[in-house]
DNA sequence: AACACTAATGCTCAATATGAGTATTAGTGT
DNA sequence: ACACTAATACTCATATTGAGCATTAGTGTT
């Protein structure tokens, strides 16, 4: 063997599960700085990435993964991930780390059941993505006001506008990668600071962190908090074309939950007799005939997902988004 | 550094380009064995696996590349590439291989330009993906009896009846990659015959062989065909939700042109009437007033991609398909 | 037992979008 | 002037979508 600086492959685990809550995703245990799980890849004893992603992954939480997709394969140096956390085949210095990001749903837990690790609400990292409330519309808000201070470029600017649905474009709930990406650029995010202070140290670190963390989200080891946004915006955008929901989703649900189930994933709110008709319409759905009345209203009957949403190849959900809130 | 055995990641561009015989794409040099142009990516000079990329398609074929986009990291073990291939910095015995696919669209070229390097069609290696003529029709039909000979299991024989629209369902162009995996499955593609020899030796490789040449289309190196479909797939699903038409078609264009373009990327027919429509009411192109008279038919208006176009985030075409052929 | 309250379910209606044609029209070549 | 060809213009029925009002079956209260 040579003595080449040698490639490690990293992988890293988006798990995520939704809880009443909301959408909540695993994090590894490491003391203080927080990350997802993750673990390198070992050439000799695994045959497949996915493989590996659900060894290390119920190694390190206990729990066993159901779905499981790639997302992508990061490789810009200076963004790679400190070797020193890399786990026991971790490498010496000078090797260069290549992170291959997966997503894995980790499905609904039951009444009293705990699910093993830590769980964090994913709008911790990124407030401004939900628009369910008031609270991620102004923190949307402040941050456009801070990129538009920042675009100068005519292309900047645009695309600030195309991300944050500005001056007539719609909001993309499954944009969240660009939206993040010109947060970093900009240097609105945590991690912009922390890798160009790689590079050159010279501003005034500590004052800027402290204003970004009002809005900018709670930052992430390594180039982790990217790997969320991909796999956020996968999730949201795989939601309306393949029957994804269901393997978040308890096994017999009432509409509304599962509304508010899309709801919290997507950041958005919908509307809900629309919503109703395209999931009846759909055939992804059949109702048990068993009721459900423990909200205080009208009972609501029990659907579970239909043969034909299992096959592979079925549709997705057509959200009928809500202009007004009621 | 330790004795263990190294990863090395392989890079595969899938270029593609449209003349005016279809979708072409650029092969690597290699005697005999066909194959797509790929590099091994190296750690110390290498940035960004996109810098990497755009470097060795350079370096091989003399060709600039404008749109590139990461496809998906393949890491199955018996699939990889023969190390021998890999070029300068390919690795000894033991070490694992890693490809990471890449797609890359080459823009159109000119009249009297010829392009560097082997073009081909890419239905070559995908015979039953071309559903605008009978022939590929034909080859579809073959593959699905024997597809439908082999499956066994339910969930076999519901794959294949939704990958290749099979009992109500409808064609969908864009899973190229389903249909090529249950081909690879089910042992009708020739690589998987060569991949099951490498461990146990057996079956009368040089009869099936054969036989599978006909409908099964040509076969790849290592598992370049699996990136072709990847990029194919692709390609074929974005065109329907962001302007990539745009970077392979010529800067002029009438509708027809880029009806035809689409057409045969897609491998499907469109109803012209309503290709036009949906085109003109998008916003995406403009009139330039110049006018082309070539066709021997009533002169058409060229086109050109507006600016709106341009702006990230801009949607797609949505595709009519034509039932009857006219 | 009647009443208010709440969430689920049902139904309507206008505005678009889509699929499938038929009808003109402006060039080319004879 | 005439046939031919492909481009462009319209039409029409049928979904699909966005928004909203109306009804209903439970729970808890007076």
């Amino acid at each position: 063997m040579s003595t080449r600086p040698r490639v490690i492959i990293g992988l890293s685990a988006v798990v995520v599960a939704a809880s009443e809550k909301g959408p909540e995703v695993l994090l590894s245990g490491g003391a203080g700085a927080t990350g997802l799980p993750f673990g390198s890849f070992d050439p000799v004893g695994h045959r497949t990435f996915e493989l590996a992603v659900r060894d290390f992954v119920t190694a390190q939480t206990g729990y066993a993964l159901g779905y499981v997709e790639q997302l992508y394969t990061f490789g810009d140096k200076g963004r790679e991930a400190p070797l020193a956390d890399m786990g026991p085949a971790g490498g010496g210095d000078g090797d260069r780390v290549v992170s291959v990001g997966y997503i894995a749903l980790a499905g609904s837990i039951g009444e009293g059941q705990r699910r093993a690790g830590i769980w964090a609400d994913w709008y911790r990292f990124f407030p401004w993505e939900d628009r369910r409330r008031e609270n991620g519309l102004e923190t949307a808000a402040n941050l456009v006001r801070d990129l538009q201070a920042w675009a100068t470029t005519s292309d900047q600017k645009s695309r600030v506008a195309m991300a944050f649905g500005l001056a007539g474009q719609i909001w993309q709930d499954s944009q969240v990668l660009d939206r993040y990406e010109l947060l970093y650029e900009a240097g609105l995010v945590t991690e912009a600071l922390r890798d160009r202070a790689r590079d050159h140290v010279g501003l005034n670190q500590a004052a800027q962190a402290a204003t970004l963390r009002a809005s900018g989200g709670e930052a992430m080891v390594s180039d982790h908090r990217r790997i969320l946004a991909t796999a956020m915006g996968r999730l949201r955008a795989k939601i309306r074309y393949r029957p994804i929901v269901f393997d978040l989703a308890p096994d017999r649900f009432t509409l509304s939950g599962l509304q508010d189930l899309v709801e919290v994933l997507c950041g958005v709110r919908l509307h809900k007799q629309n919503f109703r008709r395209t999931l009846e319409r759909s055939g992804l759905v059949e109702p048990t005939g068993v009721m459900h009345a423990e909200t205080g209203g009208r009972p609501a009957m029990l659907f579970t997902r239909s043969p034909s949403s299992r096959q592979s190849g079925a549709p997705g959900l057509t959200l009928p988004l809500a202009r007004r809130q009621d």
